[in-house]
DNA sequence: CGCCAGGCTTCTA
DNA sequence: TAGAAGCATGGC
């Protein structure tokens, strides 16, 4: 893999096991969408971002040297070689027939805040709503640059009441989202710290927040706070989990089942939509 | 109209 | 303590 600065953009070649499209798709991050001209655009961490993949090489528009070493390079997870991982969890034969269907998925590394938010907003509810109630929530309550918007912060969201979120139309997660955010403005849950404390206590953390339960609280700790070993079970997982691992999951995706369960809830979602 | 959506809280037996 | 009901909203 090589990276080539431009004062405008990222260049990086040599990808392997890389598929944007699928990575930005196959909701884990609810922040993306192409433009008229196929550009994937998208925030995070505060940076606006185009995106374009061609064959092995990603070109990163608006990133240059510092942004992408300070916040793109890990948000693709592009420090994690994928290509050991996979041949890891083909062992087992399930997973190798996710992998060959959709092959190219990677687990993004998010903010913690807005995996937490993100995900009590997925509650109960489906892709493309997730995606328009976040949508407003930055829209109405995120600082603007340019065109996008930042994803709010718990301190800013702290301020506010039910009423005030009602725009989102997020129905009950509203008062969730508001117990989040007070929760982690006041300090009484720092979230920063989370990435560095072991998974179980990580956990219990989280779960103290009403509306988190055992899903939400794994989405967070897989997508926002670099726990790989963190396996999020919704009803596709479920599904997978009945029909194809009655007896546990496979020792070769163990330590990062996370990552593999992203290949898996794809993989079984598609089958659905045929 | 009913059913479901990357679930959780609350009520009930 | 397990299991069902209720929850807001929108698409089909």
């Amino acid at each position: 893999m090589e990276f080539l600065y431009n004062t405008d953009k990222t260049t990086v070649t040599g990808l392997s096991n890389f598929d944007l499209d699928l990575i930005l798709d196959c909701g884990q991050a609810f922040r993306w969408s192409r433009d008229g001209s196929g550009l994937w655009r998208g925030v995070a961490y505060g940076l606006p971002l185009a995106a374009a993949q061609e064959g092995d090489t990603l070109t990163l528009y608006g990133a240059d040297r510092e942004a992408f070493e300070k916040v793109w390079k890990k948000y693709f997870d592009l420090d994690r070689d994928y290509d050991s991982l996979c041949r890891r969890f083909a062992a087992d034969g399930a997973m190798k027939t996710a992998m060959e269907a959709y092959p190219g998925i990677r687990v993004l590394n998010q903010e913690p805040w807005e995996a937490l938010c993100s995900f009590i907003i997925s509650q109960n509810n489906n892709i493309p709503r997730i995606k328009g109630i976040i949508g407003r929530l930055c829209e109405n309550f995120g600082e603007r640059t340019g065109e996008s918007y930042s994803f709010p912060t718990p301190e800013r969201l702290a301020a506010l009441t039910v009423e005030d979120l009602a725009v989102l139309r997020a129905g009950f997660r509203a008062k969730y989202i508001l117990d989040g955010a007070k929760k982690v403005a006041s300090g009484e849950i720092d979230l920063a710290a989370i990435p560095g404390m072991d998974i179980d206590s990580a956990r219990a953390e989280l779960l103290r927040i009403k509306g988190v339960g055992p899903k939400v609280a794994e989405c967070t700790l897989l997508f926002g706070c670099g726990f790989s070993q963190a396996f999020p079970v919704d009803v596709w997982i479920k599904r997978v989990l009945g029909e194809l691992y009655p007896n546990g999951l496979p020792e070769c995706i163990m330590g990062d089942q996370g990552i593999a369960q992203q290949y898996l809830f794809h993989w079984r979602r598609s089958l659905e939509l045929t």
